[in-house]
DNA sequence: ACCTGAACACCGTTCAAGT
DNA sequence: ACCTGAACACCGTTCAAGT
């Protein structure tokens, strides 16, 4: 369960240090002041120099995928715990709420989450993919008990979810709005069949 | 039911046609481009300098509102309209679906008039207010007839609905989302009283 | 193989100089 | 009173030169 970079091919020593340093600060920065804080910002931070930032993240889109990779990660297994949940329903409910705080954990990052999700080729949407294939599961089960709207996929309910304002959030960072959206998914229970 | 700027004092008249053609410089460009063409190309293609652009819309989010007053007066008078509708619900319901279409008009509006609400001195919330006034009206009846979420108010609703994202819409560009949040307000009405 | 920092491109905004 | 365009500030990204 480590959550450092990729598997990729190993990096030098001094090399793996300033990957580190500069995944660091940019978690320090996005949590003190939001995701807009500049680059430059985050290299000095770090104490590295602007080519070793941009040689170990080509783009900042690279750099917001890769502090959502751990939360990511979490998301996807927690996914997997909750498809042993009874209700599918509640399991999918809870997960959504887990995911609005997890997409809404700095300032300004969720509304890159849903602008990353609709395109199928940015660092995002690749970092998503292995929660996003657990989450689906989740999505059909609650569909199948009949219980959830069947009219959205789970790349649509991601995008939704993310594109919640950051305000109208309580103290403990849930939203107000999540549950408008989540009301407006869920569907009363069809009684069993009872033909035979 | 004229929709040319503020009352403020009167313009020169080549000041008031330099305003007129970056208004309408700024309507093509931002229907061809969305919203994020720069402010340098749309002072070229009124023929203005970026001085008299300037003079004329101190600051991006000017514009902004500049090019939403016509939309909004449209929903103000709609809203109006709205208001003497039986059904309550229904009004509101109609309300917010115009609304959601004219907010995504211009391809990335809707956002900053979601970011725009959030700062009650903005542009944007200055335009929206009288707008927003006659909205209220049909969101409490709504309300009162219990046919809707108590727990929303007017902002909350406006902003919620501008945050959708810009993709998921139809030809017709109604967004399927839409239809989701719409659900998770409805109530179902309750039964007329009946112990006396 | 990896690092540094100067340089470039872009865009919102300001301002000195004109009429 | 209003206009123009050069100049500035900011920020993402590139690249020549170093070790």
């Amino acid at each position: 369960m480590s959550t450092t970079p990729p598997a990729e091919p190993r990096l030098r020593v001094d090399a793996q240090r300033n990957y580190d340093a500069v995944l660091a600060a940019a978690h320090r920065l996005f949590a003190e002041h939001g995701i807009d804080v500049p680059m430059d910002e985050i290299g000095r931070e770090a104490g590295v120099g602007k080519g070793t930032l941009y040689r170990h993240f080509p783009t900042k889109d690279h750099l917001y995928a890769a502090v959502s990779l751990e939360r990511f990660a979490r998301l996807r297994d927690r996914a997997d715990e909750l498809a042993s949940q009874a209700d599918p329903w509640d399991a999918l409910a809870s997960w959504v709420r887990d995911f609005d705080l997890s997409a809404h954990h700095y300032r300004g990052l969720s509304g890159r989450v849903s602008e990353g999700l609709g395109r199928e080729d940015s660092e995002v949407s690749r970092a998503c993919l292995p929660m996003r294939a657990r989450a689906d599961v989740l999505l059909r089960r609650a569909q199948d008990s009949g219980e959830m709207d069947p009219n959205i996929d789970i790349k649509a309910l991601l995008t939704l979810v993310s594109s919640l304002p950051d305000s109208y959030r309580d103290g403990d960072g849930s939203s107000n709005l999540l549950d408008v959206v989540l009301n407006g998914l869920h569907r009363a229970p069809s009684p069993p069949p009872t033909h035979g």
